[in-house]
DNA sequence: CTGAAAGCGCTTACAG
DNA sequence: CTGAAAGCGCTTACAG
């Protein structure tokens, strides 16, 4: 009983066949090794609940699979299983703009550990609902069975209809407060940079706040606040300046350093780096030497800035990878996923950004101009 | 004839028992409607070709599919037509890194235009072959369709194993010239701001290259010294410093600038926009004014960086956004797609940059010392 | 004009 | 241990 596919002769017909035409199903593995594609599919997904395939099949399966250059089909498993092994990543402008886009590619690269793929949608800023909700209805016809929502920065959206519950909003919150969100802990972050001035001994400091007042400027000022209270100093609105969040914003700083000496401040916390960009543009304009004459902090730790800047910047790193990774692992319910993460407060997790201390801080002139540089 | 599913009750009644279990498929719609599953695949595809369906019916049937919300599984479909309208982009780390991502966002943007979704994969710098191909693989098994691999910067690759043959390679070139390549026109950017420098009337200008050569260097140098010749200026070695390309990289200058009058560049051609941000640093420690004392141009316009140097840099715009784009249009053929073009050099389509002019030029003082700053 | 049927390539009860 | 059969949700010749 000679019968054709168990033959090697037979078999490397059939493998020069299928090369030169279409790509090899699991019926074409079956029969080139004799068996049902019942058997061949228990075999090839390795299933050993309960099914024992003899090592003899099972091997002689693996081999032709190996032979015919065999790949399963997702599209087909997928539709059989109803489940796609893959996550629809839409976002407003991560993908557009270079700030936030850590977060991306530390999702990516979770998904990759887990075995799915990411469809990434990028909508464009202030992009209508309407259109928002047609690109999840298309993520939704390709049957993608998770969503994460990713914001460039941290913000509040209203939440496009179609999104499933457990969606998982990053770097931004829903309103309405029905889905979970991943924000930086933009308050701790805030505390720790103003405290690292005020430990260094400055009590006049200055805040470069954003004007528009997203939710990280309230946060970001809240910290800046504790930290002052906590070291029994007082918050003085003559020194919170509201400005734009770009390199330009930081120029206001100007108005402040030109006050008389008892009431200039010694210390800058910026919003952001790029207004700490300004600061120093502003100092240097003025004639002030950073650290020495001025602190300044930041806040991001933005690529090609905060490092780049001269003197390098002390602000904090935002989370971005941290955050991006966790999105992944709460829509797959990785188990422990929390476990190294602060309680959630209702359905928002925010993670502490790391202070990044470089070379923008120093200790303060004394205000009278005694003991100027002479200690050490 | 009273029968059933023609009804207002009873489709509502059908609309309430769906909406509390599954997903309505396409036989839930057709039974709903009392026509065939072909009928309403027909209409709901909008399916002119021969095929009259009646308006009536036509009308009933894309009534009920809206009432049932009804959204087709393109998973099924795809299985069926074997075509996916799906994209992979594959690339070493243009999603993790914040410089070129514009690529990418212009990619999805059009991709989104044509009905497709994109599959985003991020392999990491220097990911290995097999790492590579693991990932086209699992792409190839959710039957992706077409492929784009997107570098960080403009490169040499090694084609990885699996990838289709129309594959497009973004911002590299494939080592064997058997795939189609687009990448930034590198000589022809660098030409036109060596020229804008030469037109300030320039003569001793200095090149700030990249120590390991990658294709672009060499382009850029190329431009920058057919500027020259054309000019009839002549090439000097000891102007060309390699360094790396970084800002740090930039500080090099201060050996050439510590020259004497005679031998020391008026004005300084870097390989990009963060050497070039070093060579302001450099000029500044040195006391040199940019640009009264001496001119710089860069190269990238790096986002935050060269708009935001002071004063503002004038350097060439990478066409990222154009790159990222033509790569869509090419893979899924879009006729036209080569109009606006340059002829393409073999496999390789080369997309010219644009000279953006900022405010880092003016015209050279005289070698020596005479018409300062007196004319006009 | 319309429907019954086959089939895309899988997985998975269910029988034997 | 192994296979025949059903079915995931579509589209598309093919008949009528």
């Amino acid at each position: 009983m000679s019968c054709g596919p168990r033959e090697g002769h037979a078999l490397s017909q059939e493998v020069k066949r299928l090369a030169t035409t279409r790509r090899p199903t699991l019926k074409d593995v079956a029969q080139a090794a004799g068996v049902s594609t019942t058997t061949a599919s228990v075999v090839l997904n390795d299933r050993r609940d309960g099914v024992r395939v003899p090592d003899a099949t099972r091997h002689r399966v693996q081999q032709t699979a190996e032979d015919l250059g065999y790949r399963p089909n997702i599209l087909a498993r997928s539709l059989r299983t109803q489940e796609t092994r893959t996550i629809g990543f839409v976002s407003d402008e991560v993908t557009t703009t270079p700030f936030a886009v850590g977060m991306l590619a530390a999702a990516q690269d979770e998904a990759a550990r887990h075995g799915y793929l990411l469809f990434v949608v990028n909508l464009g800023p202030n992009a209508p609902l309407a259109l928002q909700e047609q690109a999840i209805d298309q993520l939704t016809q390709h049957q993608v069975g998770h969503f994460i929502y990713g914001c460039m920065y941290h913000r509040l959206v209203d939440p496009p209809l179609g999104l499933p519950a457990d969606t998982v909003f990053l770097n931004c919150e829903a309103n309405g407060g029905r889905h979970r969100s991943i924000v930086p802990d933009d308050r701790q972050g805030a505390y720790e940079v103003a405290a690292e001035l005020i430990k260094a001994g400055h009590r006049r400091i200055a805040f470069l706040d954003d004007h528009r007042h997203p939710p990280a400027s309230r946060l970001r000022f809240d910290g800046f606040r504790a930290a002052l209270a906590e070291h029994g100093l007082d918050y003085e609105p003559a020194l919170h300046l509201k400005t734009t969040p770009f390199v330009r914003g930081g120029l206001v700083l100007s108005d402040l350093i030109g006050l008389p000496a008892e009431q200039r401040p010694t210390a800058v916390f910026c919003y952001n780096d790029r207004i700490a960009m300004g600061a120093y543009r502003a100092a240097r304009t003025r004639g002030l030497r950073v650290p020495d004459d001025l602190s300044i902090v930041g806040f991001d730790d933005q690529e090609f800035i905060a490092s780049e800047l001269d003197p390098p910047l002390t602000t904090v790193r935002l989370p971005h990878r941290e955050m991006g990774q966790l999105a992944i692992q709460l829509v797959l319910d990785e188990p422990g996923a929390l476990d190294d993460v602060p309680a959630p407060e209702g359905n928002v997790i925010r993670i502490a950004g790391e202070l990044v201390r470089r070379d923008s801080v120093a200790k303060p002139h004394s205000d009278l101009g005694q003991s100027d540089a002479s200690s050490s």
